[in-house]
RNA sequence: GCGGGGAUUGCCGAGUGGUCAAAGGCGCUGGACUUAGGAUCCAGUUCUUAGUGAUUCGGGAGUUCGAAUCUCCCUCCCCGCACCA
């Protein structure tokens, strides 16, 4: 059996016992005040892997360490699985599409070794359902196989009809609170499905990042009312305008639109009508039938031409352009190319010489370019014709940036002359949306297909419900939760706050997916959106149980019964008559609330700070009373492996449920949990394992050779056993700082790793002690290390406890407290004297490179502490010059007698100022330190003598006068 | 573009004004051991030196007795920007 077979039988032995137990079940009676923490349920669509692991392993520590200090810790789990994911799931697995079902079968088998019942299980999933269980009920049993101490008996997932009831209950309360609104939306949409998409719809959605673009489309009137509309992203350039472009032989059509009469393209006509638009088409005509008819610009009332191009796109937002080549390198390489092409002109008969005299004309200013930056940028960059869409694309990014950060209007833009660019693009835009001259087009920002094939484009939709996080007094709020509370690691608040500030309305009804169907348009298929499940969620938390063993059917968890328990509005009386629900059990519920919140801490990854830990802020201050707020949050960085992203088209993907198997559970979480700090992305590389796997070796070999120790009582311990038990107790301390601050990895490193590397050098340095002290110290140190590591490697401290002898779970035992005492300082600081010293003897005899027989060692005149002293004394205050040290030691009567020397000495202080800041010892007590090693330090050079003067003593053997130069906590050396 | 985070010695990763040439791990080199294991232990891993010295923490400038740590500028990298959970 090897090591790792054993503590895996570990593992699975205690996990038993803590389940048979209920050890982990939460109850409201105890002596214990209460300590609440959920970790984000995960969603039920496939396994979870060894990065979910990292999240919830700090939250098991987090709970652990919070049990073992004193709290009634509750830690419940439930399951998510709202929203498109498993319905996909579903979907894609009754289509038997290919790769979907591989995926699938490799997920299920490795849970259901034979591949029969496996296949069975993935036939069944075409049925949404079916995902949710199994995948549900997989991960409570990795969370529970990983030694997670969780409450499993308040399980729930956010499909349950008595969910439903909790979200509309949130609904409607948001809805009274008028944090709901109404009004049209830009989305993207198939034209085919007729619905809305997402990243995951579209075709390489995760490449191409297609995003809604909003152009302003300007009416040019033709001379029979008729408006042509052009569309732009720069509608402030309509001053500039000198022609429209149109696709000569493109199809475009004239249609009736709220009550107008347009031009655009074909395609542009049937994207309107998806854009909030009633639109019946008149005619359907050519580009070319209205070249060369005039038109006139809004604004300005100029009259202008209308001319081909070959390089307008039909299929982008109206289909029809106008000119600008002062500002637009395509435009202007556009006139160019007519000016000079005679049989176009030709053939649609321009009147050459009115098409000649069309000159850029010069609306903005903009440092570094004269009047005609695209005029400019197209010499520069020589352009040869607008078929050079590499330079023109390029050239027009270039003026976009620079005009749209710097640019002027100039005084041909008349009441917008002066105004920077940014500014005058909204307010031509309003002015021309004002005189009706304008209008909103939507264009996806790239083309893009949906999965079905079909296109893809912008529709608006109506009526469409907002969670309005736009909300001042809203905002506000969430503010003042924000500022209350604990972030952890601190940084994360910043993004918090930037969050907040670009929080605005939010769609929060869709068409698509798993959820709570939308409280007030029941019957039009609107579902809740699925964030919305994650955010006050963990109150549900608190009644589930009750809801479960009592029966409670959906239709009695009426909204005036959460109003009760939650808000404490309206009588229990009352309310139990409306639910037919018993008093006590209302009661209990109301109780349970009142007990376990306000959620004490919520721990998750860094990634979900920007939408569901937000909006849980959002959410709580909106619906509970300011003492249930959340009053902390804790956050941890992803997990990458062997320096790569984890993914299952990576196939690089470790499922926890092959933690135990592989590594071990508390192998992994040791290693987790020391591996980087919270705010790291941790890398996990096997050969790192290893080192954590040879320490938890180390330890249990360490741990298990004590269980049969019997403790000397009423023990004297030597000098080294002293020094031993302090840096233990220190790197104990230090441990339960960090944990209290919320660091594990210092808490791993000082409580673990640093003590056994101190038990290491116990071993050495106590090697000639008496067995019995040796046994019996090392016995009472791995003691308190065992309790306090045990919510990292809560499986091998519980057998170790056990084997012990000791009582009752290691994993309920309290922390022992750890007082560091003046005593504890001092030996600290000897033992840190010691290893400096040793360092320079070494580091002398590596230079020597001969065996020395003698080993003296100087310690400084005590005069030297005085004058450190002295110097620091000084140096609190101000810099240190030499005239000062020598004035102030003129005057110590110590130090007066020494003048000569403190003239050199201080000189050598002032080249290394952080001697100012040394602890030091006296000579004395640099000496005994130096005795109480002394038979380890001439072991250490092969059984040197080791002699110790101190440089005031008189007639000290010094042939090589060494002793003049010790200094305070640095002896001088010289080996013979 | 806007907003945020970051750059540390071969690699990963600690470290936010002073025992910092910079923890710990990995890798590499040498040695010990030898039930020969891809185990363990020890040493080394910027240069220099019978030690307490020099140059280092993306580049440059500054503040300070003292800077990896603070300030400013520059370069480069990562993340978020919504209907996606």
């Amino acid at each position: 059996m090897t090591f790792l077979d054993d503590i895996r039988e570990i593992e699975k032995k205690w996990q038993k016992k803590w389940q048979e137990d209920q050890v982990f079940v939460n109850k409201i009676d105890s002596p214990y005040p209460k300590w609440f923490i959920t970790v984000p349920y995960p969603y039920a669509s496939g396994p979870l892997h060894i990065g979910h692991c990292r999240t919830y392993n700090i939250g098991d520590i987090f709970a652990r360490y919070k049990r073992q200090s004193g709290y009634n810790v509750f830690w419940p789990m439930a399951f998510h699985i709202t929203g498109t994911p498993v319905q996909a799931v579903a979907f894609q697995i009754k289509s038997k599409d290919k790769e979907v079902w591989e995926t699938y079968i490799d997920y299920v088998s490795i849970y259901e070794k034979d591949p029969v019942i496996a296949k069975e299980i993935v036939a069944s999933f075409k049925d949404q359902k079916n995902v949710a269980n199994f995948f549900a009920n997989a991960i409570i049993q990795d969370f529970l196989g990983m030694g997670f101490s969780l409450d499993d008996t308040r399980q729930f997932t956010t499909g349950d009809k008595e969910y439903n009831k909790f979200i509309e209950w949130q609904y409607k309360i948001l809805n009274e609170k008028n944090l709901i609104t109404k009004g049209s939306y830009p989305i993207l949409w198939c034209i085919n499905d007729k619905n809305a998409v997402g990243e995951d719809d579209i075709q390489d959605g995760d490449l191409l990042k297609v995003e809604v673009s909003e152009f302003v489309g300007i009416k040019f009137k033709l001379s029979n009312g008729t408006f042509l509309v052009a569309a732009t992203l720069r509608p402030e350039t309509i001053y500039g305008a000198t022609n429209v472009w149109i696709h000569p032989d493109a199809d475009y059509n004239e249609i009736e639109i709220d009550g107008e009469n347009w031009i655009v393209s074909r395609e542009a006509a049937e994207k309107l009508r998806e854009q909030e638009h009633n639109i019946s088409i008149i005619r359907e005509i050519k580009g070319k039938e209205v070249v060369n008819e005039e038109v006139t610009v809004p604004i300005t009332e100029e009259k202008i031409p209308i001319y081909p191009a070959t390089f307008v796109d039909t299929d982008h937002a109206t289909g029809v352009v106008y000119s600008v080549p002062a500002h637009a390198p395509y435009d202007y390489a556009a006139l160019i190319d007519l000016q000079n092409d005679d049989a176009t002109i030709e053939e649609y008969n321009l009147n050459q010489e009115r098409l000649s005299r069309i000159k850029p004309i010069s609306l903005i200013s903009v440092k570094g370019y004269g009047d005609f930056p695209a005029v400019e940028l197209c010499k520069m960059l020589d352009v040869k014709s607008q078929e050079d869409k590499q330079k023109l694309e390029k050239a027009t990014q270039t003026i976009y940036k620079d005009e749209f950060y710097s640019g002027i209007m100039k005084e041909i833009t008349g009441k917008f002359k002066g105004l920077e660019v940014e500014q005058a693009k909204d307010a031509v835009t309003s002015k021309l949306k004002e005189d009706n001259l304008a209008t909103a087009v939507f264009e996806t920002s790239k083309k893009a297909l949906c999965r079905c094939g079909a296109q893809i484009i912008v529709a608006v939709l109506q009526d469409q419900y907002f969670l309005n996080y736009g909300d001042e007094k809203w905002k506000e709020t969430a503010f003042k939760a924000l500022n209350k509370m604990t972030i952890t690691p601190d940084k994360y608040r910043q993004t918090f706050e930037s969050t907040f500030n670009w929080l605005d309305k939010r769609p929060c009804v869709r068409k698509r997916g798993l959820g709570t169907e939308f409280p007030m348009t029941k019957g039009e298929g609107w579902i809740i959106e699925s964030l919305s499940d994650s955010v006050i969620y963990m109150a549900f938390y608190t009644i589930i149980r009750s809801i479960k063993e009592n029966n409670i059917q959906p239709n009695q968890l009426k909204p005036e019964l959460f109003d009760y328990i939650f808000l404490n509005k309206g009588k229990m009386k009352e309310v139990s008559d409306q639910t037919s629900l018993s008093v006590e059990i209302i009661k209990e519920m109301k109780e349970s609330f009142e007990y376990y919140y306000p959620n004490d801490l919520r721990h998750t990854a860094v990634a979900h700070i920007s939408n569901h830990l937000s909006f849980a802020i959002f959410h709580h201050v909106a619906i509970f009373p300011e003492k249930y707020w959340l009053p902390a949050f804790s956050l941890n960085e992803m997990l990458i492996r062997e320096g790569q992203k984890m993914g299952k088209s990576k196939r690089n993907v470790i499922p926890i449920a092959q933690i135990p198997e592989k590594y071990s559970v508390d192998l992994t979480r040791l290693h987790l949990a020391s591996i980087a700090t919270a705010d790291t992305v941790v890398d996990w590389r096997e050969t790192e394992v290893n080192f954590a796997l040879q320490r938890l070796r180390k330890f249990w070999e360490y741990a298990n050779r004590s269980v049969d120790t019997v403790k000397t009582e009423n023990l004297t311990p030597a000098f080294p056993s002293r020094i031993f038990l302090s840096s233990v107790k220190t790197n104990l301390k230090k441990a339960l700082k960090a944990i209290e601050d919320s660091n594990i990895r210092d808490y791993v490193l000082e409580g673990f790793y640093s003590n056994i590397r101190a038990i290491d050098e116990y071993h050495k340095i106590a090697e000639h002690l008496q067995r019995e002290e040796r046994e019996t110290i090392l016995r009472e140190v791995i003691e308190q290390i065992i309790v306090i590591m045990a919510p990292v490697i809560p499986h091998i401290s519980e057998e170790l406890h056990e084997r012990m002898n000791n009582q009752g779970y290691v994993s309920l035992k309290q922390f022992p407290e750890i007082k560091i005492t003046e005593q504890d300082k001092s030996n600290s600081l000897q033992a840190k004297f010691i290893s400096n010293l040793l360092e320079d003897i070494e580091e002398i005899v590596k230079l020597v490179k001969t065996t020395p027989k003698k080993i003296h060692i100087y310690i400084n005149a005590d005069w030297k502490n005085e004058l450190y002293r002295v110097a620091q004394e000084i140096f609190e205050n101000e810099a240190v010059k030499i005239g000062k040290i020598m004035s102030a030691a003129k005057e110590s009567k110590i130090l007066s007698k020494y003048m000569k020397e403190i003239a050199d000495e201080a000189k050598q202080m002032l080249r290394d100022p952080s001697i100012f800041r040394i602890e030091m010892l006296s000579a004395e007590n640099q000496k005994k330190a130096i005795e109480g090693y002394r038979e380890f330090i001439s072991r250490s050079f092969v059984d040197a003598e080791v002699l110790v003067h101190i440089a005031s003593d008189k007639e000290i053997y010094d042939p090589k006068n060494k002793a003049q130069k010790a200094r305070p906590m640095r002896p001088a050396l010289l080996l013979d």
